[in-house]
DNA sequence: GTCTATAACAGGATAGAC
DNA sequence: GTCTATCCTGTTATAGAC
């Protein structure tokens, strides 16, 4: 079955923000991408900063999503961060776009005070779950040298956004790699 | 002496970039700024896009002239590093701004060719020098476990922009400290 | 739900007076 | 070097027909 057109609207967007920024498209060229006029888009998301709310509530539940995967699917703490070490990768497309949350970041003045709670409330969650992913490889022994979970948590989640950055500012995937090429030494 | 025209703008430009990004700000908010009429501003910088050239030109210089200071004043590798983790973490102004390179890698596609390859150029001079610190705290055993000065500086450069930008996204200093916490305790 | 038409405004940029 | 005035384009958003 084909999408409907919100959600044409969404994954358009969504890809925009990413490669773009949120100051980087308008709905000119979602109309463009997905076939209609752009006076129509009104009709699905009244406001720009109404379509930031639902594209960052759509980012936020599919990451949760993809983190309870995880958990299914990988046994170890190193299994697991691996995972994400690869969402984080496939997300980057060649290097031609961010994650939702880094691309948001940055444009953070153009944002609706709702998406920056979002904002905080996802940073909050994905930092959780990396927390129980270490606590979780300090008991199976699957990724070395693990002193303080927490912080292991926020320098983890920041060498992947940053790992993001640097690939995206060079267009070039071989910087993510060397990025994050000794936190994935230390999975065993 | 008064800061002429041209380097006021050039202030008020890179301010107005590192906290709202090179699509955040206009030439209407630099006159406002500094107390001229938009118009005015073309005589100093014809284009925008020639006003990136000359912003990203002047960061570089004057991130270079800060690492040859540190190299100058710091001793160990440790004290180096830790000399650009205060850098950065001074940057960030209370989580209000980003460093201009991680600011221009999200506008990368309002950005003209030329300013994407001095974001390359600047990056390479970064990591370059970062390798240096490794390399010399190897040597004087002031930075613990280094397998890899290579990968240590790619790391670092990664870890410090994400960080910067975890801060920013929550305008809140404490996620710069959180992310950096355990790359300081490696430094002795 | 989508369209045409248009309002209302802000963006970068230019011409020409002073 | 700065000004006023203006152009052209692109932006979000609305009104009302179909």
């Amino acid at each position: 079955m084909a999408t409907d057109t919100k959600t044409a609207l969404l994954n358009s967007a969504e890809q925009a923000a990413r490669t773009r920024g949120f100051d980087g498209f308008s709905y000119a060229d979602l109309a463009e991408d997905v076939g209609i006029r752009k006076a129509s888009i009104h009709h699905h998301f009244s406001t720009k900063a109404k379509l930031s709310v639902e594209l960052m509530l759509r980012y936020h539940n599919e990451l949760q999503s993809v983190c309870a995967r995880i958990d299914d699917t990988e046994a170890t703490g190193a299994a697991r961060l691996g995972a994400l070490i690869d969402r984080y990768r496939v997300a980057l497309d060649g290097g031609k776009s961010l994650c939702l949350c880094v691309a948001f970041s940055t444009s953070r003045e153009s944002l609706p005070q709702e998406v920056i709670n979002q904002i905080i409330q996802f940073r909050a969650m994905m930092t959780a779950w990396l927390k129980l992913v270490f606590i979780a490889a300090q008991s199976d022994g699957s990724i070395l040298e693990i002193a303080d979970p927490q912080a292991e948590a926020a320098a983890a989640l920041a060498l992947l956004e940053g790992a993001q950055l640097a690939a995206r500012a060079e267009e070039n995937t071989d910087r993510f790699e060397g990025a994050v090429h000794l936190m994935q030494l230390r999975l065993r």
